[in-house]
RNA sequence: UCCCCGGUAGCUCAAUCGGCAGAGCGGGUGGCUGUUAACCACUAGGUUCGCGGUUCAAGUCCGUGCCGGGGAGCCA
């Protein structure tokens, strides 16, 4: 017997006998004479109500489950003559195949408070939110792939392990295969004869693959382990990272641009009922936010006219303004939220506040760089053109005091056919907190990793 | 890592000036002619985060540790 996804059986047009239905008992309503199941099967944010009458056969095998049993259901799918569903299923036939205790079980037929949730991260995507939450982050996942594909980008795969301990993006976790309660370290002993880290970017690699497939993409998990206690930051995320040979910072930037308003398109296109529960009970404003996001052009301005506008703004910050000093959270908010009110795009940052690979502009005080801001998430995407000429790289390697020596293969891509390039990071989480409105990275991720958590 | 706030029943929270630890929801039991976070009645449920201190008396005040949240830094 072939099961009925609760998604098909709600969107029915016409009733339907002997359908089987399996999925976990979200509420139990106990009458007179009959029994009412809201059963979930994960399928689609709604729940199909099961009729079960009391004296049947269903009625003895049900027995006393109730929230959060997972039941098989054979029946009939019939006009609902009560309120608030067109359809129920009318049970001939039923099987609890997995009881659960309603004394133990944690979720309740209540609303709960997200830190409680973040402690059953095992059960919470059985609540709505969490279950319409990892709906939206598949979506979005292959509206990615969908994006780059028809824009001719190649999907490439880069190492999650890595040599490099100094790819310019905070700290790195060691991978070793050693006992590390035995003697001294000895990283010639170790598997791979030297250190080794997991990456905090796939960014080198990917321009590698760049500059011979032309436009590619990454998209896979990336490590930090940076001590970072906020709403933004996991030491482990998702990051999306395109790179384009024979492309400048300006087309990098309209690329980010049209990658999120994709995006945001395509999630109100795909994800409109799981979407309405955020616009309903996360974050009022959503729904406005998004289609601004997928309808209103970016702002762009560089670095030094942002430092103008704050200097010129009258705002209070704590922290200061001026040329050469990076922007500081409120400073990128106040410009996104107060000043523009949309996404916005800053670029041609003072060269000593970027990493190496970032081009040298012709001022020689700035480099191409570009960071994303959106309102409520602040950096989304970082990115610049990547320095293509060798002596001009090589100098930024001296003045940043990293061994160029280690980078040789990096160094070859600009010895041998170089030519402008560009790409840039985009964190998934922070698109996925920017399209939902859930305002912690932890609650973006079915299992997040923070210090000090590392549970399931 | 720094700053601020918090930790009371399974969950969400209340408890006046330091004076008998409470409510709603959830659970259990019973009822109810089709419910919609059903409804009605009854009922059980506590190391007030740990340790130490002040006091006749501490959920409440002091010290300290642990955990959580928010802000900052780092960044995606």
């Amino acid at each position: 017997m072939d099961r009925t996804l609760v998604r098909l059986a709600l969107r029915s047009k016409v009733p339907a006998r002997g359908l089987a239905v399996k999925g976990w008992v979200r509420t139990r309503r106990d009458l007179k004479g009959v029994t009412f199941l809201e059963l979930n099967d994960g399928s689609c944010l709604g729940n199909l109500q099961v009729l079960v009458e009391h004296g049947s056969g269903p009625a003895s095998a049900l027995g006393d489950a109730g929230t959060g049993a997972a039941v098989s259901v054979f029946g009939d799918l019939v006009d609902s003559p009560g309120k608030g569903q067109k359809w129920e299923l009318r049970a001939r036939d039923l099987e609890v195949l997995g009881p659960a205790d309603q004394g133990s079980y944690p979720l309740q037929k209540k609303r709960h408070s997200d830190e409680f949730l973040r402690g059953i991260a095992h059960l919470r995507p059985r609540t709505n939110k969490y279950g319409a939450l990892l709906r939206i982050r598949s979506e979005l996942s292959l509206l990615i792939h969908d994006f780059f594909r028809e824009r001719g980008f190649f999907y490439v795969h880069t190492p999650i392990i890595t040599g490099s301990d100094c790819e310019g993006a905070g700290e790195l976790f060691r991978v070793t295969s050693l006992d590390l309660a035995g003697p001294i370290l000895d990283h010639e002993a170790d598997f791979f004869g030297r250190p080794a880290y997991l990456t905090v970017s796939g960014q080198l690699e990917a321009e590698l693959l760049a500059m011979s497939l032309g436009r590619v993409y990454t998209f896979g998990p990336t490590f930090r382990a940076e001590n970072s206690n906020t709403p933004r930051h996991a030491a482990e995320f998702w990051m999306v990272e395109p790179e384009m040979a024979f492309a400048d910072l300006e087309e990098d930037i309209d690329l980010a641009e049209e990658l999120v308003k994709a995006l945001a398109v395509g999630v109100m296109d795909r994800c409109p009922e799981d979407l309405e529960l955020f616009a309903r009970f996360v974050e009022p404003g959503l729904m406005a936010r998004l289609e601004a996001v997928a309808g209103e052009p970016f702002a762009r301005l560089p670095y030094a006219e942002a430092v103008l506008v704050l200097e010129r703004s009258g705002a209070e910050f704590e922290y200061p303004v001026g040329f050469g000093l990076d922007l500081q959270t409120e400073h990128e908010r106040y410009l996104c939220e107060t000043v523009f009110k949309r996404p916005l795009a800053v670029f041609d940052y003072p060269k000593e506040i970027k990493p190496f690979y970032m081009r040298l502009n012709s001022d020689q005080r700035t480099v191409a760089a570009m960071d994303v801001l959106v309102p409520g998430v602040g950096e989304l995407i970082g990115g610049s053109q990547r320095e293509e000429r060798l002596e001009v790289l090589e100098s930024r390697f001296a003045d940043q005091g990293l061994d160029a020596g280690r980078y040789w293969w990096y160094l070859d891509t600009r010895r041998f056919g170089s030519a402008p390039h560009a790409g840039f990071g985009l964190g998934f989480e922070r698109l996925l907190m920017l399209v939902t409105g859930i305002s912690n990275i932890r609650d973006v991720i079915a299992f997040p990793r923070t210090p000090r958590n590392l549970e399931f």
